[in-house]
DNA sequence: CGATCCCGCCACATT
DNA sequence: AATGTGGCGGGATCG
């Protein structure tokens, strides 16, 4: 298109057009990039019959950077092609003469190619959805703009709504970090949070009336909590931008993308009108609805509600009320999230973590910042990389529609799967492109399971996230009074058998996943450090594979969970888990129901402190993954934070137990990745779902090598698109992290030896470890469909590892089903049982500051054992584990 | 004609 | 002061 409209102009004056763009652009950057004009020029170079071409042949003959980046920018091409047609009309301008190119000019642009939905799908395409840890991707905006031929304005249109939702970050002036979407869950469940606190009670009045929006809008708008939420909300992000100000109003579109979002996930129906929204976020003065101040908010919202559509995340539609029919959207995004996390936050910002270095909020960005420099290591791995089968093809059209009242919902949910599973093969043909790039770790790990996983999840999962919690619910509640029943139920797809008798096995996935994690991360590590050799850097490169592997597990878990029954964390949680699962209960309700609101949270709080805990948290993790989106790369500083963040870490594992912290070790060498840790904390919690998000935590945090890891945070996005890549990208996980096992552990030199001795450390952990492979194993077989092509990569890439994996995995497999308490027990022994936990709490809440959510912790902190930390990651986890499972 | 929303002025923030 | 950000709303398009 860009090329098109250049062509536009370029009949006239092409060479005015350059100084055209350049006073546009005002000169910004000139310097960094040359592309901009540069590109202009390019564009010339398609067009030989114009006369300027020649010019432009030469200017762009004069800049080789140029042509690059056309080249580039080709690559993204095809996407927006096959979204949009309007290929057809460039090339036909191309084809006319000048004179008919300014008539027909005017008339190609249609609006709607310009508009700002079309341009954001333009953006996302250019970025994966999951991008590798290790590669951390820096956006420019001057370029961004001048690449997809738009004002820079509109890219801060769209960078504004995806900042909102964490899925970029702010790095520095004009650039900008991407995260992708692995934070994703975490940051929707803490806006849902966020959302039933501020508006609780407007979901309910929405609920009654859908119509009537109005009173319940205007009544309920503010309240006192209102205020204070926001504040929260601002925080957490703040965090991100920067702790020390706020600058500017607050930016307002920022806030108002979250409050939208946050009405669709308080929203029983998760259907919004646009007026409704429009009232509500008109904060201030309800009663002066002023119309114009209505419009101007309207307008806004159109301005998100297109980025957020492009997110897949909500859908236009239609509501029809007495009046009439008003535009709407509805929520076609994940539902639940996995823990349901209360509280607020802690600020974890400025607290005060040791380091000091970086404020609070500060932190996240700076995280990415170094991150870069790390990731230039990272980047050389990741050439290597082995694997890349990682692609998530799978699958899986996002959502499928489980609301079916509506004819035009079922109709427009098929167009939603259309366009995502657009987006999911364009991020395919990313990854394929670049299979460095990106392997979503979490997406990748699930490997075994994967087929199953993908199947079950693409069925089953979606379906229970996003039709409701109804599920989830049942889950829960059968957990703690029958999850065997539960999980029975609910295994239709067929490895029921596993789980059926016992939910728990989850929870073993996802000590598998901390402890490949913990395992992997040492290698990547130390293999770097220690060996600096080629060979080494195989090893990591293998190592990010680990992180798979690990992301995978928990994969296993959760399409176990998923398939038998949500309830995994019946298991582990036994005490917890029934509290948690109440709390679920009560999360869901209102979803189904009624908001409840705070109330609700409250109840589960009392109900059971580890689920506070919990929640606690995963409200660290986003705090952190709001404020450091780019936490993945962040991974590899070392800065004290870090340490907190390991803290942190740790004492989310400690909810989970599932989790033993392996993390905590890799964070000392890797520290960047570290602070994500706190992902990991996700894990924990929920109790069915959670089992996903723990091994995505899990995952993350081995990945912590790979940076990405801290990303992972991602639950449930990318457990679900986890499942088709995963397989693929398993196997090679699995052989990757043998070798990274060697480093992590004391025994770092014997890395190679197998991941099980290198996991080592831990007995119990191997056992783990081969149960990961296992599933990886059967899913590549059986699910070969899935991915062919990666699968048998990742095959030949891992064969030796294979071999050995293969074995293992049989047993495994049985294993992990049949064990999840052995392993727990496993973990346990070789877990120190002392420290972990008590280490972490103390730093956690040092960290947080929400000892009160945190409750537990206090038991946990007992004493830190630092050195037992340094001794093994992974034995820390498993402890932490333990403790947790406590 | 109402729904959308592009465009870009202009103010505030940051450098 | 220059430049980065982004609020804001006129008015063009779409349906």
């Amino acid at each position: 298109e860009n090329i098109f409209d250049r062509s536009r102009m370029a009949p006239k004056t092409p060479i005015k057009n350059e100084p055209v763009d350049l006073s546009k652009q005002k000169g910004c950057t000139p310097e960094r990039n040359p592309i901009t004009p540069v590109k202009l020029i390019d564009r010339p170079q398609p067009d030989p019959w114009t006369p300027t071409a020649n010019l432009k042949m030469l200017v762009s003959a004069a800049s080789p950077d140029m042509r690059d980046r056309e080249k580039k920018k080709e690559l993204f091409r095809p996407i927006e092609n096959s979204e949009q047609n309007d290929v057809p009309d460039l090339l036909q301008y191309d084809m006319v003469d000048d004179s008919t190119i300014d008539e027909f000019e005017k008339q190609r642009p249609s609006r709607k190619q310009k508009s700002l939905g079309l341009l954001c799908r333009k953006f996302l395409a250019r970025y994966p959805s999951y991008p590798l840890s290790t590669e951390k991707t820096t956006i420019s905006l001057d370029e961004v703009a001048s690449i997809l031929g738009v004002g820079r304005r509109r890219i801060y249109d769209i960078v504004n709504v995806l900042e909102s939702l964490h899925l970029v970050s702010r790095v520095a002036k004009n650039q900008y970090c991407w995260h992708g979407r692995h934070n994703l869950s975490q940051t929707l469940k803490t806006l849902q949070e966020a959302g039933e606190l501020q508006y609780g009670e407007l979901v309910t009045f929405q609920h009654k009336e859908q119509d009537m929006e109005y009173k319940s809008g205007e009544q309920k708008k503010e309240t006192m909590p209102d205020s204070q939420d926001r504040a929260l909300l601002d925080f957490s992000e703040a965090d991100c931008t920067s702790a020390s100000a706020n600058s500017r109003k607050d930016k307002s579109l920022r806030i108002m993308s979250q409050k939208f979002v946050m009405l669709f996930l308080v929203s029983k129906t998760k259907i919004v009108t646009l007026d409704i929204a429009a009232k509500i976020l008109i904060e201030e003065t309800q009663d002066t609805v002023d119309h114009s101040k209505f419009k101007t908010k309207v307008r806004r919202l159109y301005d998100i509600a297109n980025v957020l559509t492009s997110l897949c995340l909500i859908k236009k539609v239609h509501v029809t009320e007495e009046r009439g029919r008003k535009p709407a959207f509805k929520w076609i995004g994940p539902v639940e999230f996995p823990g349901k996390t209360d509280e607020p936050r802690g600020h974890s910002p400025t607290s005060g973590p040791p380091s000091g270095a970086r404020r609070g909020a500060g932190a996240p960005c700076h995280i990415c910042a170094t991150g870069k420099q790390r990731f230039t290591r990272h980047a050389s791995f990741n050439g290597a990389q082995p694997c890349e089968g990682t692609k998530r093809k799978v699958s899986s059209e996002p959502s499928s529609p489980r609301e079916e009242r509506q004819d035009e919902y079922c109709s427009e949910m098929r167009n939603l799967a259309t366009v995502c599973r657009q987006k999911i093969e364009e991020d395919t043909r990313y990854v394929a492109r670049n299979p460095s790039v990106t392997l979503p770790p979490s997406l990748l790990p699930v490997p075994g399971d994967s087929d199953i996983c993908i199947s079950a999840l693409s069925q089953a999962v979606f379906p229970v996230v996003q039709a409701d919690v109804p599920s989830l619910l049942l889950p829960k509640v059968v957990s703690s009074q029958a999850p065997s029943a539960a999980a029975a139920s609910k295994t239709e797809n067929g490895k029921p058998t596993l789980l059926p008798s016992q939910p728990f096995l989850c929870f073993p996935s996802s000590s598998f996943l901390m402890l490949c994690g913990g395992l992997q991360e040492n290698p990547l590590r130390e293999n770097p450090l220690a060996a600096g050799d080629v060979g080494t850097r195989s090893a990591e490169e293998k190592a990010s594979p680990l992180e798979a592997q690990g992301a995978v597990p928990p994969a296993n878990c959760q399409k176990r969970s998923s398939h038998t029954c949500v309830s995994p964390p019946a298991p582990a949680d036994d005490e917890e888990p029934a509290a948690k699962k109440q709390s679920m209960e009560q999360s869901d309700v209102p979803l189904s129901l009624v908001v409840p609101k705070k109330p609700v949270e409250s109840p589960t709080a009392g109900s059971a402190p580890g689920s506070s805990c919990a929640s606690a948290v995963h409200l660290g993790a986003c705090h952190r993954d709001l404020s450091s989106p780019a936490a993945p790369e962040t991974a590899d500083k070392k800065s004290p934070k870090l340490l907190d963040s390991q803290e942190q870490e740790k004492w989310s594992e400690n909810k989970d137990l599932d989790e033993p912290s392996p993390g905590k070790d890799h964070i000392a060498k890797e520290n960047a990745n570290q602070p994500f840790v706190p992902q990991y904390l996700y894990v924990q919690p929920t109790a069915g779902l959670s089992s996903f998000n723990f091994l995505f935590s899990a995952n993350q945090a081995p990945s912590a090598i790979g940076l990405a890891a801290s990303q992972l945070p991602s639950l449930s996005v990318p457990c679900v698109m986890v499942p088709s890549a995963a397989l693929a990208s398993f196997p090679l996980v699995c052989s990757p992290a043998i070798p990274s096992p060697l480093s992590p552990v004391p025994d770092g030199s014997s890395a190679a030896a197998s991941m099980n001795i290198s996991m080592s450390g831990l007995a119990s952990t191997t056992p783990v470890f081969i149960g990961t492979t296992a599933v990886v194993t059967p899913n590549a077989s059986s699910s070969p469909s899935v991915d062919p092509q990666q699968t048998a990569q990742p095959a030949v890439h891992l064969s030796p590892v294979l071999a050995r994996s293969c074995s293992a995995v049989k047993l495994d497999s049985p294993v992990c089903m049949g064990h999840p308490l052995t392993l727990l027990k496993l973990q346990q022994p070789s877990s120190t049982p002392v420290t972990p936990k008590s280490i972490r709490p103390a730093r956690h809440e040092a960290f947080f500051k929400t000892p009160g959510s945190l409750g537990d912790p206090g038991a946990w902190k007992k004493s830190e054992g630092n050195q037992t930390r340094n001794a093994s990651s992974v034995q820390r986890r498993l402890e932490i584990s333990s403790t947790s499972a406590d």
